[in-house]
DNA sequence: TCTAGTTTGTTTGATAGCGAACAGACACCG
DNA sequence: CGGTGTCTGTTCGCTATCAAACAAACTAGA
């Protein structure tokens, strides 16, 4: 897997929307186009949020946090990707998870109900948005999967493969994630506590799997994954 | 929650097939519908299958086997559901998962191509595929969280609570499940190991909150849920 | 420059849960 | 019937992982 720069998924609906976005707004008048700053929220956790989010450009996570405290990062979302509410028939329930921009992030945002009536007028795009939700789904199943039956340390290395394939961009050694995670993000990713990560992690550098500054994960990719196989 | 009887969340759609059955033929040629006996297999993990199906009646385990021989149930799966290759651009990959039948189970099967042109002359009905692949995947999402978050005490009566909702048939004390689950599917069903639940179900034995032969359990829900509330 | 806040590195018990093992039940079949 | 295979109940040692704690390193504001 991995290797081509950002696979860029989404074909050709991005520009889907950035085309007729005026002819949009005419039919679809919830339509916006939002700007987020870092950390800003798109929904959280309990809200009554109803509507749908079409991310434009950047990083958002999705993660939950339970009675307990414990944040769990569902998953990490870029372009392309749709979030929020997207199941009508149950009465308005809350919402599971916070979804939080991860650096600069925009995206288009609209009603349910406009939602609803864009897709049934556009087979092709309710067919995207339908796959997308099904590989997330597959997705999620995955990281189930290894969560029950890889150890921490196969789950990180795991991970950052993953994180070095989607948001990496080649640097000197392999490849630079450009995102800032501090290694409680990372944690909250995989599932793990936060002093396990950091010395897995102490591990990987020595060994040359990696490097990191406080800011920055630089993967070398070809050495992690050498001895990584999740395949 | 629960209360109801079997919940038919699949509405007027499971109508659709049945009456115009003859004519779906004509439409779509590859559509057949199937019976399968108890154990038999919709497809399995590995296999280049490039079916969907669609469960007419029955229940289906969706299940995972890892390198290490360890297996895991993603999903029990009933009618209404829909499985097999969803998703079509991509190459044709392997399977990630086995779909076995649960009991007698019939269903329709029908080629790919058929099913996105079905999907795509009928906009409620692909309204519907799409929120249900949505709801399972918020499901185990909610898998997933409880997996980390909670020991395997909870987890087990929060699922033996859903297994009652989904399958259970009002009895004496409770519901009795129409499935017949071994202590160790139970576990794989969890993500635990086969010793554990034993000794829980036990301990919910003896205090009265469920009671079980080797080829059946009857969860006293009321008293169950009183002591392990998931909300 | 000083200080308060955040992130990292590492150690230290404590423990939930696993895996292996084995005996007793029960079920089915010839 | 008796035998063979599956399922249950329970025990026991082992270890991965966690939570708490703290010091060092760094960051940023004032």
């Amino acid at each position: 897997m991995s290797s081509s720069e950002h696979s860029d998924k989404s074909g050709s609906i991005d520009t889907f929307f950035e085309h007729g976005f005026e002819q949009l707004k005419q039919d679809y008048p919830s339509i916006q186009e939002i700007h987020a700053a870092s950390k800003d929220f798109l929904y959280r956790q309990g809200d009554h949020c109803t509507y749908v989010f079409w991310i434009k450009s950047g990083i958002v996570k999705l993660s939950h946090l339970t009675a307990q405290g414990t944040e769990i990062t569902i998953v990490l979302l870029r372009k392309g990707d749709v979030i929020g509410h997207l199941q009508g028939d149950s009465v308005h329930q809350e919402m599971e998870e916070t979804a939080q921009a991860l650096g600069e992030v925009s995206y288009y945002r609209l009603a349910y109900v406009d939602f609803k009536a864009l897709l049934s007028n556009h087979a092709e795009l309710a067919w995207h948005v339908f796959e997308e939700t099904y590989v997330r789904k597959q997705k999620i199943e995955r990281k189930l999967r290894t969560i029950l039956t890889q150890p921490v340390e196969m789950r990180l290395a795991a991970t950052l493969l993953e994180l070095a394939d989607m948001f990496g961009i080649q640097c000197t050694h392999g490849y630079a994630l450009e995102i800032h995670l501090t290694q409680q993000d990372v944690a909250d990713l995989i599932g793990a506590s936060r002093s396990v990560v950091s010395t897995i992690l102490n591990d990987f550098r020595n060994r040359g799997m990696l490097d990191y500054t406080r800011d920055q994960i630089c993967i070398n990719d070809a050495a992690l994954s050498d001895s990584y196989q999740t395949k």
